[in-house]
Parts: structure tokens; sequence; C-alpha cells
DNA sequence: CTTTTGGATATTGGATCCGATCACGGTTCG
DNA sequence: CGAACCGTGATCGGATCCAATATCCAAAAG
């Protein structure tokens, strides 16, 4: 495995909490689970840290980032300002195959069952990653991709022990009906919405949990 | 000679030119540059990779991010989206030390010559670091500063040849003052026009570039 | 009983070495 | 004459080895 296949494989085992936020990350372990040397490995934590998903102090080795309510926050200010202008490009350069792949992830988590959460909530990320990358705007699609990564972890218990689900589901179906529309101004309005709904309703959730 | 502090040195050679965009990076003449192994270095390239900075190709080593005036139009879309928000909270976490810092960096600008283009451009850098790291933002300073490495070298050269420094300079003051009137409104509005002026600006001239 | 100090152990950071791959140049064949 | 084909050097990627440092536990001092 290369240095960015391993970057790849740990920033999915983040988003799932796999590895939570806060875990310290043991070199030799995680060399041996990739089959590789503490080099490579080495070299994809460097890569993670310029994206802000981990912090390396010297000598003490790797952290996975951990966020309090008001990072959320301020990450959730980040996404309202940059995902929301992307629905212009996307409406733009979209594609008949294009349309039928984000109707394909919509159909997935239509499908699955109450219990699959964790599912759910890959495909919605997917959903996002795919949709943001129509917009053909790589330093924009790139930031997003940042903040999403960051704030994954925390979107994911949200949307499992909050009842939010079929909320979000109906968030994407619109969505995708008007990606398919062209509607640039309704992508647009729906996604703030979506991400504005999504801030309230963890930032409440995490207040609960820090009160407790 | 570590990691951080070499990729420290790498992103100030990329934004001063002294590595150009496009630029090929020689692992071991870079490693002797700085007196280590070639380990420490490539980690400071993932970071770097990790920041958009170069992109690395497999065995085909690191190359510094070159930008095309669409990118850099978008980048600047990207500025204007990102920094003027972080007005509110400079202004209301702002002390009298670092209103003195920030009137030293324009004082120090302003007794610069005509001829002394890159000094002006690297206190005009750190100006705007120091002031957006008054907001607080972590991630959102984090964000900016991504951008900001990635436009210098193209920006440093719209500085240098166009005759837009005397602008620029008074912006500064005015930005300045405002900030220490905690006028947040006026910083907010004097960001955004600053970037706005600037996007303008070095489109045209890299059109013109470009034609030539 | 708490705190501190010493040492054993685990873990990180870096240098050297080796294999693999790419670029380049000369040669040969169509 | 041009194009494809090796061979050689340069460069990258990774594994192993070694030094430095932090962590943890036990023992001793207050």
């Amino acid at each position: 495995m290369r240095p960015d296949e391993i970057a790849t494989a740990l920033r999915q085992a983040f988003r799932e909490r796999l590895i939570p936020p806060g875990q310290a990350l043991n070199q030799d372990e995680l060399a041996r689970r990739f089959g590789v040397s503490r080099i490579p490995l080495r070299e994809a934590l460097r890569t993670l840290v310029g994206e802000g998903l981990i912090i390396m102090r010297p000598g003490l080795g790797a952290v996975v980032t951990e966020l309090n309510v008001d990072e959320v926050e301020e990450l959730y200010g980040l996404r309202l300002q940059l995902e929301p202008p992307l629905a212009p490009g996307i409406v733009e350069r979209l594609g008949q195959r294009d349309v039928d792949d984000l109707a394909r992830l919509v159909e997935g988590m239509r499908a699955l069952t109450a219990a699959q959460s964790e599912e759910w909530s890959t495909l919605n990320y997917r959903f996002h990653r795919r949709l943001y990358e129509l917009s053909g705007q790589r330093h924009a699609v790139r930031l997003v991709t940042q903040v999403l990564n960051l704030v994954e972890p925390y979107a994911r218990v949200h949307a499992h022990v909050l009842g939010s689900r079929p909320r979000m589901q109906q968030e994407r179906v619109d969505m995708l009906q008007a990606v398919r529309d062209h509607e640039a101004e309704r992508v647009e309005e729906l996604i703030d919405r979506s991400i504005r709904a999504a801030r309230t309703e963890l930032a409440q959730a995490m207040a609960e949990i820090s009160i407790n």
C-alpha cells in the first residue's frame, strides 16, 4: 500500500469512527495493519496533518483531531459559506451519467433499514462528495472535503441517535430532483437549508451531552 | 530540522517564488539543503500535499502546484467567501498588543521604497495572517492560509509589475484604522473590496500574459 | 500515605542501504 | 531516414537499523 492509499483508508476510518476523535495513533500497530513499514505510514500521517485531521506533536506521536461544540459550529459555518455556492457549477456541468450515479446513491440510502445507520451515513457522505465534485471547482472541493472529513465523525452520531434521518433522506431526494431539473437556485437553497438544519440539531445534541 | 520546520521553510520559498510554480522538487537536493536525510524531507512534502501546495505523482516526485487563470479566480472567490466573515471575530477579540503589532507591520510596509517589492509582499502576507488569526477561528484560518499560500506566488508578480501598491497600501491603512475602531462592518467591507480589486487586476494581468 | 526518583520498556524520529522505476541516449532494424 | 529497442544513470519508494525520548511502574524518601 502506498502513502496515498493509507491516507485514504485512514480518512475513512476516522469518518466511520472506527478510529474515534482523540484516539492516539500507534505507528507500529497501524503499519502492521496496513502491511507496510512505518515510513509510508508516517508519510500518510503527515498528509493528514496537512488536512487538519490529526495533530502530531514531536516525540509524542499523532492524535485524531477532537472538536468541541464551538469548533463544530465553526465548521458548519464554513460549510454554509463554501457549499451552497457550488450549486451553479454543478447544474451547469451535469451529465446524464452523473444524475444516474446520484440517483443510485439516494435510492441505496432509501432502501436501508433503520438499523443500518452507518451505511446510510457512508452513502450520504459519498452523495455529497460526488455532487460537489461535479462543480469542477478543484480547490473549493478540496477545502469542502477537508471540512466534511473533520465533522463527519460527529455528524454520524447525530444522524444515528437523533431521529433526523427521514428529514435528511427527504432533503437528498429534493436535492436530486432540483439537480435533475438544473435549478441552480433551488439546489443552492436546499444545500443551505440542509446544513442549517444539521447544524442546529448537532449543536443541541452536543450541548446536551456535555451537560450530562 | 524537523519536518514541520522544513514544511514552513518550503511554504515560504513557494510564496516568495524562490521555488516557482511548476518547479520539480529533487528530494536529494532539498534534503542536502536542509541538512537532513530524505525521510524528514519527504514527510514535509507530504504535509504540503495535504495543503494542496504540491502534487506528488508516484515514482515521479513532487511538483509545485501551478494555477491557471480560472483556478486563480476560483481561489479569489474562496477568499471572498472566507475572509470577510472573519471580521466580527477579529474586532471582538482584539487587544492593544494586537493593534500595535498590526500597526508596526503597516508602518514597515509604508517605509519601504518602490524597489522593495518583495519585502512589501512579505509584510502584506504577514499582516493578513496576523489579522485573521485574531479571529480565533482555527479551522477557518487554516483554510484561508491554504488559499493564501496557493495564490501568493501569483499575487506577488501582480503587486510587483502592476502599479497597484499605493492603493493596496492605503487599503491596509484603512483596515488598520477600522480594526482599531472596532468597526466590524467596515472591516468586513474593506476586506471584501480589497480582495475584489486584487482579483480583477490579477485576472486581467494573467489574461494579458497568456495572450502574449 | 503521598510524592518523588530511578530504571526498564515502549515508541518515536532519522540515517543508511537496497530494490524498483523512470528518463535519457545511443544503437539497430525496418 | 525514422522509429522502436535496449542499456545506463539518476531518482524515487520502502525496509531495516540505531539513537533519542517519552511512558510507566516500582521502590524509596518525606
